[in-house]
Order: C-alpha cells, then sequence, then structure tokens
DNA sequence: CGACCATTTGATATGGATCAAGCGATGTGG
DNA sequence: CCACATCGCTTGATCCATATCAAATGGTCG
C-alpha cells in the first residue's frame, strides 16, 4: 500500500501539467433562478488539468459532456481519487475560497464554467440559489460518505459498488461504458490495478458480469452484485 | 476484514437501545441570527441513542459537553463511526427529512436540541442563516474527506492521524483524554483494536508518544507523528 | 475479594500489495 | 501494409501488513 500508484506509475503521473486557465465566462444573465443557466461551455482534452489542489476557487463547473476525476497526491505519491463526475454533474463548488482537490478531464471533454462570486452573490438575494447551493453540498456530502463505506470494503464489495454506481448511470443500467482506466478505479477504490483486474475475472468466473472488452462491462448478476455490496 | 467488530463484538453491540425521544424543545426566540441561540439543553446518557440511521430529522444538536459518535453499521455487523463530536461541535444536520447516521452518546453528555424546521424556515428569510447552514454542511465535507484521505493510509498513519485530530481538540494541544474505547477508534480508522492497541505500543516505544493510562495519551514528538500523516 | 470489561500481547492466517512477465490493441515509421 | 514500439490490462509467484484467534493483564465496581 505504502508505493501504491506512485506518480511515476500508471496513468497517474502528473505530467498532464497546467492547461491554459479558463477564460472568464459570459455570464449569462439569470432569467431563471436556476444555477445552471449561467455560465460558458468550454473544451478540455484528455487529462487536461481544469484546476488544481489549494488554487482559487474562482468557478464552479458543470459537465456537459466526457467524465471528469477530482484527486489528491499525497507526499509520496499516493493518489486517492475523490469522484467521478459525469454528463450533468456539477463539480469544483467551494465554501472557502480554495479548491480542496484537484480536477482532470479523463477524456475529452465539454464543460460549463461558471463564476462562483455570480453564483454566491446571486445567492445573497435569492433563498432559492442558496437552497440549490447548499443542496450541491449536501448532495456531495453523501457521496463522500457512501465513498466512506466503500473503502472499508473487501476487493470484491468495493469492485461490486462500483460497478452498481456506474449502472445507475449508464443509458442501459446493465451495459457500463467505462471512461476510466483500470489505474483510476484503483486509485478511487483505495486498491492496485492488479487487485481491481483480478477481481472483475472473479467477478466474469462467478457469472455476475461480463467483460467483452477491457473497458466494457455488462451486469449479469445484479442480485450477486447486490449481495456483495453489503 | 470480513467479521471485523460485529455486533457482539466489543462495545460495538447495539444492546443500548432506544432511548426516549427529545421532548420538542423550548424554541428560544431568535434575537440573534445565530442558529445556536434556539433550542433546548437535554442530557444524555453513556452509550445513549440520539437518533438513528433513516430516522426522520426533525433536529439538529450540538454539543455542550461530552463526546457523541455517528455511526453505520452493515449488514454483517461491521461497523464505521463517521465522526466524533466534542464539546462545541454540531451534529445531525441533513438537507434530506432522514439522518444517513445513527449517532450515540460515548459518555454522559449535554446536548443543545434545536428544531430543524425552525431553522431552515428562518433561513429561507436570513440570508446569514442560510449560509451558516450552508457552511456547516460545507465544513462536515471538509472532515469527511479528510477522513477518506485517512483510510488510505497504512495503519501507523491512520492512528498518527487520529491522534492529531485529537489534540488539536485538546485544551492542552499535547495532553489527550480520549473518551473513547479502543473499539471506537478502530470503527472510526477502518482496524482491529489489536492494529490500533499494537500501533499505540509501537508509537510509545518510538517515543513519538507516552500512554500513561490507556484513555491518556501524550504527544511527545509531533515532528514524528506529522511525518507519518504524509 | 471476585467478576467483568477494556486493553495488551502473542501466535498464526490471509487478503491484497508487490514484483515480474506475458498479451492484446493501438499507433507509428519504414 | 507490415514490423515494431508502446500502452493498458491480465495473470502468475511471492511477500507482508493487518486480521484473526487466543490468552494474559489490569483496572473498576459491587
Amino acid at each position: 500500500m505504502l508505493t501504491q500508484t506512485l506518480i511515476h506509475r500508471g496513468t497517474s503521473r502528473q505530467t498532464a501539467g497546467r492547461t491554459a486557465r479558463p477564460l472568464p465566462p459570459v455570464a449569462a444573465h439569470a432569467t431563471g433562478n436556476s444555477v445552471e443557466l449561467m455560465g460558458a461551455p468550454m473544451p478540455f482534452a484528455r487529462n487536461a488539468e481544469i484546476y488544481g489542489e489549494n488554487e482559487p476557487a474562482e468557478y464552479l463547473y458543470k459537465v456537459i459532456s466526457g467524465t471528469v476525476r477530482t484527486y489528491k497526491v499525497l507526499n509520496d505519491g499516493r493518489r486517492q481519487i475523490g469522484a467521478f463526475y459525469l454528463a450533468g454533474d456539477i463539480f469544483g463548488l467551494e465554501v472557502g475560497n480554495e479548491h480542496t482537490f484537484s480536477a482532470e478531464a479523463i477524456v475529452d471533454c465539454k464543460i460549463l464554467v461558471i463564476k462562483r462570486s455570480t453564483v454566491v452573490n446571486l445567492a445573497a438575494r435569492e433563498t432559492d440559489v442558496a437552497r440549490q447551493l447548499w443542496a450541491m453540498t449536501a448532495s456531495e456530502l453523501q457521496r463522500v460518505q457512501d465513498h466512506i463505506m466503500l473503502l472499508i470494503k473487501t476487493a470484491q464489495e468495493r469492485v461490486a459498488g462500483f460497478l452498481l454506481e456506474m449502472a445507475k448511470r449508464a443509458p442501459d443500467g446493465n451495459e457500463i461504458d467505462l471512461p476510466m482506466s483500470r489505474q483510476d478505479i484503483a486509485d478511487y477504490l483505495g486498491l492496485t490495478i492488479e487487485t481491481v483486474s483480478r477481481t472483475l475475472t472473479q467477478l466474469e468466473n462467478s457469472a455476475a458480469i461480463a467483460v467483452p472488452s477491457s473497458r466494457r462491462i455488462v451486469l449479469r448478476n445484479r442480485a450477486a452484485l447486490t449481495r456483495l455490496n453489503a
């Protein structure tokens, strides 16, 4: 575990480097009261950094298309992925003034970039916006608490949990097209790529899933997976 | 790990059972705009349940004295402690209508019980209260994220992290009086009592800490602990 | 004093990490 | 269009940190 995912291992390398800061977005006049009506869409290339840990949190983000990972890297290079954000998800919302995680595009993405101050100022006047901000933070809290419950489980349970989580988001609830690598999954689940890989083969052998190609997973026996979900 | 902390092991047993629901508190008229000015203080005995997972979240709580643990129990009895709340901390605040964890008094406690609807209604009118609610949820989020970073580390790092966390809250920043058992610590850190105990002895042998009595811990070498904190 | 419960310590087992090799898909230069 | 390099993934062999099982110790309360 100590040297799990050192920076130079797998895709965890930090070579992606800085990409251009987002340009100040055109703050569309808030005709509705929804946070999501403001901001400008912006493309991010695969592996591009969207923001870094400890940078000022000037913007929040909504995924239009693609997938984003947020993560922290410890001193010794261990990387923990905090979350995967898919189309429709909002991320990067902070109450403090700095981002607590880094964020990267996993694949080419289109992302709506929303100026935080605009939303926060609006919240001061519009109760409804304030409540939305609160609800967003709360659902994030819920997600992280679920993540903790995953991290105390066995490898099989973690992988099963992850698959069920992804399946819930998939268009066909039983066919998953993974945008992320085994390394990403491993760093999300606190396992190694080898263990993730082996566990997937076990689940395949026990007929719980099928893995027609490495990024594609079909749930064959939800009951079995749910049982593992303790 | 599978049978870690089965319900019948250690203090994790669920025998404490229901205690009386809190009586409707006297909602002191909110003269200031602070959430903390409302509600009634109420005693809870050691191991008494304050609320249960999935119960309607009618109240939020502020610890006046004592310590509280929140936790979830999985099917097979594994218990994960979500947090310890000490004097001054607020807990049990939900955005949804149900508690997502259970809460128990670790020792005899005095707890301020605040009606949620009162606060939430007030937030709809008072921007400042709304912002306080948001900030509370956000600081909870921060805490849970830090907890995740603990859970991916080695036993030594987890215990060191836990001690530093507790020390930050102690009157004398180097002398910790633990209100909770080894079992509680283990279930917070995702370890077994044996591993927690052994790790403490290791830290003692390496002169990083002293353990004059089992519930009392003195930090002797913060640098060493911080180094472990990666 | 004796019973009980929390904690520590010891011996052993094991799940997942680590180290190492092989394999299949994708892309690149000749 | 093919040969070869690269990359992501899988599989195998071994190791090790922590769990599990078991017993001893110590502190607390009737």
